[in-house]
RNA sequence: UGUCCUGUGGUGUAAUUGGCAACACGUCUGACUCUGAAUCAGAAGAGUCCAGGUUCGACCCCUGGCAGGACAACCA
């Protein structure tokens, strides 16, 4: 899973933090040389590119050490979660590329072993119900900088909590009326040390176990324990836990169960990009974009329909690195992993987006015929495949210019270009409306310069693609752009969003010709319009009305030095 | 005026544990090219947050600062 096609297998790479912790950890046979990861999403949204540097870190992790992964379900909070997540959830993971095998988990798997391990907190007096409101609860935490009071039932008996504790599971009080929390010290510096919860009421049905239960234990009281049980060596997450990595040992610690061990990592954090579930969740609802799968999003299946494959995420995943600190990756580096594997993969095709006509002049009326055109110059053993040519052509607009600047190679005037695959022709004429607008081109061919022949090498400043008029097919085109203007899409003025930072022309429809190369097309597949970039069959696609997504453009030095003036 | 974490080219990650900063993306040249792509060759760009200290030698160890981040849901 880790080579990635064409890059020589690479020489000896350092080990990351993790690497080394997991080699140490082996060293001294602190799990008997076992390592055992998990991925564990909160279906309650879907997967992003974040979650994918996740998943393959994990994932990979326990390839690397021949070890065992899981896919866990945490679901301890029937309040937001739903099986619609839960199966896009498992279907990205799979498109990524990753097999869980029997090893599919959910924490409400656990939630009886758990009821049953806070009884004996409650037995060893580390476990308390409390009774008071969350407001109280949290004006009693006290602050970070100043410690907190102990709940006046932090001390009841233990046949006291035992016998609340079941009536809490028996339905007998009210949401918010009564939680469990572990006793540990409400004057630790470290807030979550101050008697955190373990258990709330919630009169919701759960998705897995419907209405069995109406508590349900908290975050911190059910990933370490269901790490415990399933055996977990490390349990990989994100900066943001670590705070909680002492609360994680505690229990672990008081439960006297198997030490899984924590390791925190730096999220993911992309330019012009927002990884927010929550606002994720806004720009769908709100309508921003067409849904989670919208090609603009960077969710795993909002990447999938903008073309890109799970090669290249991984290979994405691989090159960014895991560190400890905050991070923010250039979106060009993810544009280049569709690049680095498309451009091996893409089939090849000739598509004029924005066309201006051409005709030949000195091509016979009536005529027509074929020429060969490679399919994929990276995959020779693909072959040719034939492409009408004929005596009126499209070209792209933009390879014309009236008055070309001397960096300028295409057609213009009098000038010679090489129509790919075909022959050299010359521009004669420039024909235009009676507002000036050019509307079309007169030029000459040179048949002796078609593709091929023997003296066809005759050199011209540059080759251009093209479709014969006749034969010109409309497809639909969807251009993508970066969804945020600004680098950082939070950074918005005062009283503003994130949202007020959305660029308008992030989608462009626009319609494309293509002669051929599209017959038998299948949503996802992946081509590159020559000299433009690479597209992917939208699954809007009809057979008569074809759609392409642009996944993303092809590297443009032109684009580039005209730009920067 | 708490606790924990983190500071290395524009961005990200390294430096085999103390031997004089490497790789990738990006940028810029040039070669090649029937894709201004790909490929190939090369360049610029940091002296490692700051100040002390230990050492023959510090990105790495120590001390003190500074900066950024996390933590006060019955979210995860």
């Amino acid at each position: 899973m880790n080579e990635f096609p064409g890059k020589e297998e690479k020489e000896e790479r350092s080990l990351n933090f993790i690497e080394q912790i997991i080699t140490e950890d082996i060293r001294s046979d602190k799990t008997g040389g076992r390592v055992h990861t998990r991925f564990p999403p909160e279906p309650n949204g879907y997967l992003h590119i974040g979650h994918a540097k996740a998943i393959c870190l994990n994932y990979g992790l326990a390839e690397k050490f021949n070890g065992l992964y899981n896919l866990r379900f945490d679901d301890t909070n029937p309040l937001t979660e739903e099986v619609e997540y839960v199966d896009s959830i498992m279907e990205d993971v799979r498109w990524l590329g990753y097999d869980w095998e029997e090893r599919l988990y959910y924490a409400s798997d656990y939630f009886d072993v758990l009821y049953e391990w806070a009884e004996k907190l409650i037995k060893k007096e580390k476990a308390y119900v409390c009774d008071l409101s969350a407001e109280e609860i949290s004006a009693q935490r006290g602050t970070p900088t100043r410690s907190g009071m102990e709940s006046p039932y932090r001390n009841r008996n233990i046949d006291e909590n035992l016998d609340l504790f079941s009536r809490m599971k028996e339905g007998e009080f009210k949401e918010g009326e009564k939680v469990l929390r572990a006793k540990i010290d409400m004057s630790s510096p470290n807030m979550h040390m101050r008697d955190p919860v373990m258990y709330r009421i919630i009169h919701a049905g759960h998705h897995r176990t419907g209405d069995k239960w109406c508590i349900y234990p908290t975050y911190d009281y059910a990933h370490g324990q269901s790490d415990s049980i399933e055996g977990i060596t490390h349990s990989i997450c994100t900066l943001e836990f670590e705070v909680h990595r002492p609360l994680y040992d505690w229990f672990i610690r008081e439960l006297e169960i198997f030490p899984s061990r924590q390791i925190e990592f730096a999220r993911l954090n992309l330019s012009y990009t927002i990884m927010s579930k929550r606002k994720l969740l806004q720009l769908v609802r709100e309508g921003h974009v067409s849904g989670w799968n919208d090609p603009r999003m960077p969710t795993i299946t909002g990447l999938r329909r903008r073309g890109y494959t799970p090669e290249s995420i991984r290979y994405f995943a691989d090159r960014i690195g895991v560190a400890k600190r905050n991070n923010v990756i250039d979106v060009a580096l993810l544009e280049h992993s569709a690049r680095e594997d498309l451009n091996k993969k893409a089939v090849r095709v000739m598509a004029v987006l924005n066309p201006l006509k051409l005709i030949i002049t000195n091509y016979p009326e009536n005529q027509s015929e074929t020429v060969d055109a490679v399919i994929n110059p990276e995959q020779q053993e693909l072959g040719k495949r034939k492409v009408p040519f004929s005596r009126e052509i499209f070209i792209e607009r933009e390879d014309f210019m009236e008055d070309p600047p001397k960096k300028f190679f295409r057609l213009g005037p009098g000038r010679e270009v090489r129509l790919k695959y075909a022959y050299i022709i010359k521009c004669e004429k420039v024909i235009k409306d009676s507002q000036g607008n050019i509307t079309e081109l007169h030029c000459t061919y040179d048949p002796l310069t078609r593709s091929g022949l023997p003296d066809a090498n005759r050199k011209v400043k540059s080759t251009i693609h093209w479709i014969s008029a006749p034969h010109a097919k409309e497809v639909e085109v969807r251009l993508f752009d970066r969804l945020f203007l600004k680098e950082d899409p939070d950074d918005a003025g005062e009283g503003r969003d994130f949202k007020s930072n959305l660029n308008p022309d992030s989608l462009k429809i626009t319609k494309g010709y293509i002669s051929t190369g599209i017959e038998s097309l299948r949503p996802f597949d992946k081509f590159q319009f020559e000299r433009i970039g690479y597209f992917c069959a939208d699954p809007d696609s009809a057979p008569e009305k074809p759609v392409f997504n642009r996944t993303v453009t092809l590297r443009d030095a032109w684009a580039r030095s005209t730009q920067n003036k």
